[in-house]
DNA sequence: GGATAATAGTTAAACATTAAACGATCTATT
DNA sequence: AATAGATCGTTTAATGTTTAACTATTATCC
């Protein structure tokens, strides 16, 4: 969005951390995102595997709600991840659940990954000093709180449970 | 990224704060998209349109610069925007650019949306007060200029002039 | 217990996006 | 002026993502 939008100053102090918030997003994951890029995995493919390494074995709906994807994304996330034996499903009680677990392939390679992305993520937040670190979070936990319910669309990737 | 890692107390703080990034870009921008998209307009054809209405007509560069996509996609957007007469390409004194300029049509639509839209950004932000806005504004800028700086890769779309 | 509803995952179609190769045009250098 | 290099936009191929329809399974309720 422009910086030349002229409205009432409320607004306009609104639209401005708007688009702050979607460049700096956009601007810290094109800056990390080539520690798992070199590795050929997609960020869905990353969250995954990571989500699993720290979380421990799970269900695709499950692993769709904490990477923000949708549940048809899933099946092919873990279909990939399948593919190149980091991870496997396995049928769960319910017969409908898959459970996907890492294999010990997924696990070595989150166990030598994971350290060089939280490592850069870390470098580029950094650029805050630990203080701004705790107010930033804040605000965003604030924000992303209210808007997580606002945005609450039934059906899609955003439902709020 | 799960919440369940331990380490560096310093790397942690970071981490939280990336997450916290990511979700709340994530849940804001979903709760205003509904604004645009009940026109059937994507977030880059609205990002484009909006660009043409603040700032009047430029390159396909240029608004790729702007809105963050790659100069394939604008291609594909502007051929869209034409396609529903809102905007128009125009060749330009040096015949390699076009340049894009709105319709009347495509004006029209902005009047009206625009104001929706950032009405919309502005209640969901508005979680935030006045000051908070301000520092969070002023942090994410901070954040956003440096990781831009560091994660410029050559060719892509963010690459940093 | 049997019908009905809800849930997990898959599939298919549509679409946006990117990167890379390419053609056309302009700029710079000599 | 001619050549070489840079720039803008288009095209193509590959890929990730979403939504909706569908199947299989489980839960609910009378």
């Amino acid at each position: 969005m422009g910086t030349h939008y002229r409205g009432p100053r409320n607004e306009r102090r609104a639209l401005d951390a708007f688009i702050k918030l979607a460049r700096a997003g956009d601007a810290v994951m094109a800056a990390t995102a080539a520690a798992f890029e070199d590795e050929g995995l997609t960020i869905s493919q990353f969250g995954a595997l990571e989500t699993l390494y720290h979380l421990g074995p799970m269900s695709q709906k499950q692993i769709a709600a904490k990477i923000l994807r949708s549940g048809g994304n899933l099946t092919l996330v873990v279909d990939n991840l399948e593919r190149r034996g980091l991870a496997v499903r396995r049928p769960g009680a319910d017969r409908r659940v898959n459970t996907v677990t890492l294999t010990p392939k997924g696990r070595r390679l989150m166990e030598r990954l994971f350290p060089r992305v939280a490592g850069r993520i870390a470098e580029v937040m950094e650029t805050l000093g630990g203080a701004e670190l705790e107010t930033l979070g804040a605000l965003l936990k604030k924000l992303g709180r209210s808007a997580a319910a606002r945005g609450a669309r039934s059906g899609g990737r955003h439902e709020v449970e």
